[in-house]
DNA sequence: CGAACGCTTGAACATGATCAACTCCGGTGG
DNA sequence: CCACCGGAGTTGATCATGTTCAAGCGTTCG
């Protein structure tokens, strides 16, 4: 579903006219592509690569609220400033629009523009997840969380019911993420570990969930 | 806004029609009006009234995500299993339409579309704000900000710069709202008042703002 | 080689949760 | 009319979880 692009909902002949109004866009990792606080004047489709979405407070604090991959949407609607900032991950292909341009295609192109509802529904499910986990689950039932969606949404069967995954971000992100410190999540990752549930080498991004059993057994408490 | 209802979207014989597919649904505070887990039948405007939107782990921890007042929409379109318990916090009016007629209503009335979309955009952007308070922010903030947040909703200017404010909603739901507990709601409310920020009397929902710079100063840290 | 970075680990600390008592109030029933 | 009860709110003491501060390790990159 997240390969699916909005232009993929539309005929060839429109996507062409929609094309002519978006203009392809590079950005190499750590780039910024929008800062809260500046005119919201682009928005975009995420062509291939990984970006997060992160809040902030004044004084420096940061929230991931999101996380984009190829296909997902990028870019506020219906609001002049931007309130979230934008940081590419990897290297990563942008389809960038005017905003003005987008919203008044929107009107034309009702299949996309129900594709886009569904996809904000879908959004707006996800964020009410997370609401739950930052709110009220502990530092092991975030990591814990975690771990089973990787392993859903990319996780590939090795042998005896072992799950390998590959994080996608550096400690420092998932603790943005899951709204805890850096020192928390390696401490809980190094406690799976010992527990014999997950397995992974000293620094490694590669991770093997040795019993998912567990894991669930965390995410689901009695 | 919120109290311009999706149905004030449509023109009248139109929505005559939709209105032929609604009905009208009292439900008296505290009744549960969608249970997490069931089938996702029906959705609904508000028409009057209030209600709290919370998610929940098996163990039963609850985490409010949203409130609804008059004019909001009520329920998730194009999921089958309701995700969320929606539980009525006063007396409450609906207008209820099967999902499925109200899914297959949209594509009709694109206007309404456009209207729903700008909403859950608008749903999205609460729920991002909240996910930054729930994972970053101390007690102390998390309370200021709901305070600023009532006084910008529904304060009435009083004298000298006071801003009197109905809270709408128990210490309980307090706590639910904003991912704490009963004790520390009481606590942070008790140390503003001692601290001359605000004002109310034992166990009333009444409550004055007495200095909103110190609230500011709280949400905005240096 | 040295510096920087990502990650891990340890020790001390702080914040909010938990447990428990108590007040205030409104309703209910003797 | 008053005694009783239950719910909402407050307050205090203790405890646990996660943060903070600090150090050290292993790699990579200049």
């Amino acid at each position: 579903m997240r390969n699916k692009t909005l232009c993929a909902s539309i005929s060839d002949e429109r996507l062409a006219i929609l094309s002519a109004l978006g203009r392809r866009w590079r950005v190499s990792a750590g780039q910024v592509v929008t800062w809260a606080g500046d005119a919201n004047s682009h928005c975009a489709n995420v062509i291939s690569g990984a970006l997060k979405v992160s809040a902030s407070t004044a004084d420096g604090r940061e929230q991931i609220v999101g996380l984009l991959f190829a296909g997902d949407f990028l870019g506020q609607l219906f609001v002049n400033e931007a309130s979230l900032t934008v940081t590419a991950l990897t290297d990563t292909d942008l389809c960038a629009f005017p905003r003005a341009d987008f919203e008044r295609a929107l009107a034309s192109y009702p299949r996309m523009e129900r594709l886009l509802l569904e996809r904000t529904m879908a959004s707006l499910h996800e964020a009410q997840e997370r609401m739950l986990s930052l709110g009220r689950k502990d530092a092991r039932e975030r990591v814990a969380d975690f771990l089973l969606d990787l392993a859903r949404r990319t996780g590939m069967c090795g042998a005896a019911g072992e799950i390998r995954v590959l994080i996608p971000i550096s400690r420092g992100e998932m603790a943005g993420f899951l709204g805890l410190t850096i020192e928390t999540i390696s401490r809980q990752l190094t406690r799976l570990k010992s527990d014999r549930v997950i397995d992974f080498s000293r620094g490694e991004r590669e991770c093997v969930i040795l019993n998912s059993a567990v894991l669930e057994a965390i995410v689901n408490p009695a």
